[in-house]
DNA sequence: CGAGTTCTGTACCGACCTGTCCAGAACTCG
DNA sequence: CGAGTTCTGGACAGGTCGGTACAGAACTCG
């Protein structure tokens, strides 16, 4: 056996999802990592093999940390559309209350680099599919209770649920107001 | 007198805008500035001060851009919903049959630099803004003409169908299928 | 306590970054 | 055609980038 290390992987990770997720993949460097995550240049290259494979980390992160979110989002009784309005406004909330703005590192990703890097956009695909997959089973639940008209297209109304998160994260991100984040959740309540 | 410019500013700043548009902010160098337009260096800097100023007179160009289209659309005549739902789908068209998938320069700057640059976020809301206004204005018609119910906001729905439009070009940065875009200008349009 | 192994701080590398500078080409106008 | 002005190509500058190398510290285990 040997020295052991002195950080715990999993925190790094985390810690330098943070730097990403406030300052972006291509404006983030390697020393802001360090600086973030603690460690120095050697225990980062000697952990990770680069950047580009820690900001690939980082998205599995937090992919991770959307499924759990999910899962409970999930788990809640009550009236689906309340369920559905509250998930909102707290992206909203979250949104104005972060003075870094940082919205959804997801999104971040794929705008940013997504386009480019089908790595980055399949991780993120993925992490949009599992938000509209559990919208897609709130809806039908809402179709078999009532609430929803049971002739509309979940899946499809799924993705527009989803699509007013992306405003929501889009928009939040530069918006200085309320009122252009809650319109986006009132009028789509009020569309289910 | 002297010697006249051998080119066109207008045009450097749309060629500009082209550049930024595919790589983002940070990643575009200047070196892939001078490529894009054709221009050395020394008549880049010449001309604008800094890769931060041209990048904004390219929002600026965007914006300009922006505004003539919305114009065109407030110009059709028909169902409201036909011309919302046409503008949709162009976008969605224009996303996937663009290789590089450059989406909105707006949206992409709003996500890559406008939470940490006041100007950028502040050009990119106005041009939300003038999209939002559009909407308003659109489906303030159809509920003049009875086709959409008079009783909903029209603002605050004006900003879910912008919300989808960042749902189609932020989804359609990493999507390969059209499906995930078509389902939301569905369910959009079929709750108006 | 000593041998063996791994971790880590620091210095370093070449490449590329944004932005500047300047000499000479190119042009206008009298 | 010549004087005066502006544009332009290329070299250059200082700094930062991502990534590597290595020597010595730190730790485990026999």
């Amino acid at each position: 056996m040997a020295r052991p290390r002195g950080f715990d992987p999993e925190h790094v990770v985390e810690a330098a999802m943070d730097v990403f997720w406030v300052g972006g993949y291509a404006a983030t460097s390697t020393q802001d990592l360090c600086h973030g995550t603690g460690l120095a240049r050697s225990s980062l290259y000697n952990t990770y093999k680069s950047k580009r494979e820690l900001y690939e980390q980082a998205l599995r992160r937090y992919a991770e940390r959307t499924r759990t979110e999910q899962a409970e989002l999930l788990a809640q009784d009550g009236p689906v559309r309340e369920v559905i309005r509250g998930f909102l406004l707290r992206a909203v909330d979250a949104q104005l209350a972060d003075p870094a703005r940082r919205g959804c590192l997801a999104l971040n990703a794929a705008v940013e680099v997504g386009a480019a890097d089908e790595a980055v956009a399949d991780l993120t695909r993925t992490d949009f599919d599992a938000i509209v997959a559990t919208m897609k089973a709130l809806i039908e639940r809402g179709q078999r209770t009532g609430e929803i008209a049971p002739d509309r297209d979940a899946e499809a109304l799924a993705r527009l649920v989803h699509a007013a998160l992306t405003g929501i994260h889009v928009v939040g991100r530069v918006a200085e107001d309320r009122t252009r984040l809650t319109h986006i959740v009132d009028a789509l309540i009020d569309s289910l």
